[in-house]
DNA sequence: TTGCGTGCAAAGGTTTTGCATGGCA
DNA sequence: TGCCATGCAAAACCTTTGCACGCAA
């Protein structure tokens, strides 16, 4: 992508503006249809492949059933390197998670386990404060 | 699956006999196909797909591309609760990770946060130590 | 005997790839 | 003008489904 075309810029100013929000495939294509642009698959992928890759956009992959999911990372307003998200199997929020344990624990890993953690591709799993207690302990349902 | 068969009992002591590892269903089929019993893929999905639902195995999905990964869950000896997964996005190694700080860590998060995280669901993405030496290229060797 | 489990193949879905064309620099 | 990006369609992939047959109870 070493040019800068109007299918490359649109699809960046559709992520922006969904910063925050979680989209999909479908989600990009249907929107450029409904502008009266549409823009072909394989380009959404292969631009989406370039931003995951440059760490503007974070992917996330939650079934190999459905399509993947991106979302855009406003690293200008957040530190993104401390920043993680939590995934709410419940009602399927995705949560921002800024917290100082974090980055001790991911500083413990890294040291005494040699891990490295990509914040940007973890995502927490579980229940969150208003699920767990509507839910107890049982199995859910997807909320997505 | 009412009906004790032949099939179903292989599977699920082929599962046993890889607890603590990580199996998709390429090493499921395969792994029948050296012992000259053949089991229909469906077959397999079928009965793990009951696996998980049943608890007894978990799936663990890192990409869209490439399988789901499944793990006999030793629910007896092992505390499945303190056990989270680690995969390495350099060399795609999927890595046990024990250690008592993920406990205090999660007990963190659900007790300031309200978050409680699902170990079965949660991956943490990342290097791990040897990617993260050879570290510099974006490209991914075998570290199989 | 009853009806569930099996296996094959086809279908279903998402993502990738090949190739000719169009557009950016 | 030289390439890169695009878009279409086909391919590649994993997973699910339909259906006739075999096997467990």
């Amino acid at each position: 992508m070493a040019y800068k075309t109007k299918q490359g810029s649109d699809i960046l100013d559709y992520m922006i503006s969904t910063a925050g929000k979680h989209v999909n495939i479908n989600d990009i294509s249907e929107h450029f249809r409904k502008c009266g642009k549409s823009v072909g698959t394989a380009t959404i992928y292969r631009h989406l492949d370039k931003l995951v890759r440059d760490g503007v956009v974070a992917k996330y992959v939650t079934d190999n059933t459905g399509s993947a999911c991106y979302e855009y990372l406003d690293v200008g307003s957040c530190r993104k390197a401390d920043c993680y998200h939590f995934k709410c199997v419940g009602c399927g929020k995705l949560i921002h998670l800024e917290c100082h344990e974090v980055n001790n624990f991911m500083t413990h890993l890294e040291q005494s386990h040699g891990f490295k953690i990509d914040p940007v591709r973890t995502v927490f799993y579980g229940s969150c404060a208003d699920c767990a207690e509507a839910d107890g302990d049982t199995e859910q349902k997807e909320g997505n």
